[in-house]
DNA sequence: CGTATCAATTACTCCATTGGTATAGACGGG
DNA sequence: CCCGTCTATACCAATGGAGTAATTGATACG
């Protein structure tokens, strides 16, 4: 069993970092870009509508994090998803998201009935 | 199947912001404290050491976060974890991490096996 | 009642991070 | 060999969030 006092300021530490770098829009914008399959930097920087730099910071994050992994062509570097885990996470977070709404809508519906009747 | 451009501003916003909650050391601390049962703001700021201010602020994040429920009884305020997500979305993240290190090992082994012969 | 305790809120400071601009470095094409 | 393109980095301004101290409100106890 997992008790309290078990879990030491690093390993918290560390999976608040992760939670961290999926906490950015911009990040998920661009994870969410990558599903199709790997993109340089260029492509992302025209489908995100932002400055190369802030992409390319963005990019360093998620690759120091081992979410991403690089190779570069030339000039150009590459960019693709590493760990699937993100996207595990995103679509947790989505579905139960998506849930709630649906919580809420039966709400409303619960309340058009009883004062319809 | 979820495309690039489907995927709304606002969604992105409230996904990030569901992983943000998540992103404090103060708060998966909490979450943790809150595995065995409801606690009072009291106990978790004796057993996080902190400003009682603190914890009621975190405490509100991750109740209008919708991770959290409140009873109140008396002047005090008993919190629970009212959804398991952040628990399953933790565990993931643990597993991961762990795994990550453990192949990290199996590398060090492989060296030293390696340079052995 | 008056006091003590518990929790929430406010005002404030401090630090981290985001996004932008400008720059440097690397490679390819002419 | 120079120029244009692509990427990474350094620097800056602005924003947001964490933490603290102090205050307020509410309830239990004497």
């Amino acid at each position: 069993m997992r008790s309290a006092e078990t879990v030491s300021i690093e390993v918290v530490q560390q999976v608040a970092d992760y939670f961290s770098v999926l906490s950015e829009p911009m990040r998920l914008r661009i994870l969410n870009l990558l599903r199709d399959g790997e993109k340089c930097v260029q492509d992302l920087v025209e489908a995100t509508e932002t400055s190369q730099a802030n992409v390319s910071k963005h990019l360093k994050v998620m690759l120091q994090a081992g979410i991403l992994s690089r190779r570069t062509e030339g000039t150009s570097a590459f960019y693709s998803v590493a760990d699937d885990l993100s996207y595990e996470l995103c679509n947790l977070v989505c579905d139960r998201l998506a849930s709630r709404i649906e919580e809420q809508a039966k709400h409303f519906r619960a309340f058009s009935l009883t004062s319809r009747s």
